[in-house]
DNA sequence: CTATATAGGACCGTTCAAGTCGTATATTTG
DNA sequence: CAAATATACGACTTGAACGGTCCTATATAG
């Protein structure tokens, strides 16, 4: 429980494949699928949904296949998570929802909503980039060093 | 996804009523399922599991029933959720785990790893008595106001 | 002894993730 | 043009897990 589903973790591979990859103008389907040992069509349905959603920028045809939308630093996980598995909630019902199946018993969700707003904003703040060149001395390694994201809960 | 399952909730809200009834020497499921409109055998096992785990202490026959083993200061929303559900992680693949299934391509894990550890220190600072009284002037209304928790990612 | 509880195993239905298949369409290249 | 390569997309299958019920055994208060 509390997990990713596996299509948002291809999701993230492929995105950082990509992210790693800037001087090809496109990579198929195929190619990151077998960069990773990922079912190739599974991996093409994830990667045009990402295409639906504006992450990702597809051509058809040989010599094609997909390429980011924007530059690394621009896509968060937050982004990618929710593109594929849509919104997610930590509490059946949702501070969003008008009434919860249990209303007005269910009185845990008040709390537990922050906790989802708590993890949402932490994968906000992860980009691709950070997935990606993570050896490189950057942002992401001094993020390493001595944290860069502080929330407050 | 990303989701808490029903038990874990149903869990959270009987330690939460257990809680606020601190007068009772002890409450049955029945009584908490009847409150919260939940499934009493369904509830019921959930507190046995709770009870196994150290967090409870039952009493069967009659009059009997659950009460919290400690101060609900102590015990927090992660024990409760690791006992109900189990280990959670984020990834399929965890960093603790040996090797992943696609090791080494999974190279998504390591990041998402530490969103893992950030989710679980932000259960372990919410405590039972946290859900509870939320109301009042406490220390919860105090996080409520200016924030308490503080995360480095 | 009886009513009320916990304890716990067996079982079932539904849902959903994961993956496959098949087909239509677009595009490059020979 | 024709063939090869890709995306696009809907239908389908399979397996596991969740949510829930049922049944039985045991403990205990009155």
């Amino acid at each position: 429980m509390l997990k990713l589903t596996k299509k948002a973790d291809y999701g993230l591979m492929a995105l950082k494949y990509l992210a790693e990859h800037p001087e090809t103008p496109a990579l198929s389907a195929k190619d990151v699928a077998d960069a990773y040992g990922i079912p190739a069509q599974l991996l093409a349905k994830i990667l045009q949904r990402l295409t639906k959603t504006g992450l990702l920028r597809s051509h058809a045809g040989m010599n094609g296949g997909y390429a980011l939308a924007r530059d690394a630093r621009q896509i968060s996980a937050y982004e990618v998570i929710l593109a594929i598995d849509g919104p997610f909630f930590i509490t059946s019902c949702t501070r969003g929802a008008k009434s919860c199946e249990l209303t007005p018993s269910c009185t845990i969700k008040e709390p537990l909503a922050r906790v989802n707003d708590t993890i949402a904003g932490v994968l906000k703040s992860i980009s691709i980039h950070d997935l990606a060149d993570r050896e490189h001395g950057d942002a992401a390694a001094a993020r390493d060093r001595q944290g860069l994201v502080t929330l407050t809960v």
